[in-house]
DNA sequence: TTCATTTCTTGACGATCGTCAATGACTTCA
DNA sequence: TGAAGTCATTGACGATCGTCAAGAAATGAA
């Protein structure tokens, strides 16, 4: 928990009375690898904020699942549109090793931003954050071929190529199992 | 001009003060097709909201324009990375046709959010609707074909198959001139 | 350890893509 | 009207990818 008010703070000026507030409304989950935090269909009722631990965005697509992002620790996990529009969610996110976070409900985040409306301005940088990253990625995609995506994915998520079994990242780059291994036997050479 | 108050007024109320310090505040522009909002390596210092024509967001790879997006009458049209951050901007912004836009210069919106800190409800929530789109362009992306991605393009924006030359499309589906006209092709049959 | 399961690698083959080059259609402007 | 320029289409060819299948390596449980 203290690691979630330190990100915080790393961006605001929280008072004692906010942490006394956030540590008193806002519960640590600690879920299992393979657990869901939203199920594809459902409507998403929380956000969360990973303390430890990793997850994962997926599509399901004729049967297959396509990683759109992996989240880990100090990162929010949400899927807005389905959060913030209340709508039946068009992908799933799970846990893909075992996870500690912070569950932050609709009502809570919602009492928050009138009882204070200092988090308005807390909320819209987080936003204005994830907007960035968001954009980076799509970039990414655009702008690289699957050989690429892998270079720079190596290069900045070093650790999540030993924590993640490689199907996981070959979804993630837009090709399958096969052509990743075919990938890095490439480059290894 | 109305245009703009009328989508904000979509979303939040605006006294009449407001309106009357956005009118004298947010310049209208017109702009040339070819013009640039903003130019690779140039710190973004507005940001901009569409009153009429197209613009798209393009990165140079290997001296190829790869478009990233497309923004239309009604949108916001930024490089948030760039705008927030103060950085120098990893890609451009130009018009692929004339142009009206409103202004939105960095100074304006810093002023706006301290006078009028009710706008900082409205940064939110359109960084929120922000985030949604770039969500659902990741998923789009990561989970369909070229051929898909011509379909659901086609569906979801008709106008601008017309509008916009096809190369242009072509590279923001992530392939080649080429092979965009041989998808039609079989596509027709 | 041993066995079962999961994960990764490798091969073969057809499909699609990018590149280069040529051609045709269309627009623009003198 | 004619010429230049832009854009879309088509063909040929090599590279890469996905799929299917088989086998090797790593992991986890009994």
């Amino acid at each position: 928990m203290e690691k979630f008010l330190h990100a915080l703070g790393q961006h605001f000026v929280l008072s004692e009375a906010d942490e006394q507030y956030l540590r008193h409304h806002l519960p640590v989950i600690r879920l299992k690898k393979g657990a869901h935090l939203l199920q594809e269909g459902a409507i998403s009722r929380s956000f969360y904020f990973l303390l430890s631990g990793c997850c994962r965005m997926y599509y399901l697509v004729d049967g297959l699942e396509k990683n759109t992002c992996f989240y880990t620790e100090g990162q929010f996990v949400s899927s807005y549109e389905s959060f913030v529009r209340q709508k039946a969610a068009v992908h799933s996110i799970a846990c893909a090793e075992d996870c500690e976070v912070v569950e932050i409900t609709q009502s809570t985040a919602m009492q928050l931003l009138e009882t204070r409306p200092h988090f308005e301005r807390i909320s819209r940088i987080i936003m204005e954050e994830e907007l960035i990253t968001y954009q980076q990625m799509l970039a990414d995609f655009i702008t690289q071929n699957p050989t690429e995506r892998y270079q720079a994915f190596s290069a900045r998520h070093p650790d999540l190529l030993q924590r993640l079994p490689q199907y996981h990242i070959a979804s993630y780059l837009g090709v399958n199992a096969e052509t990743l291994s075919r990938i890095r036997k490439r480059l290894a050479q």
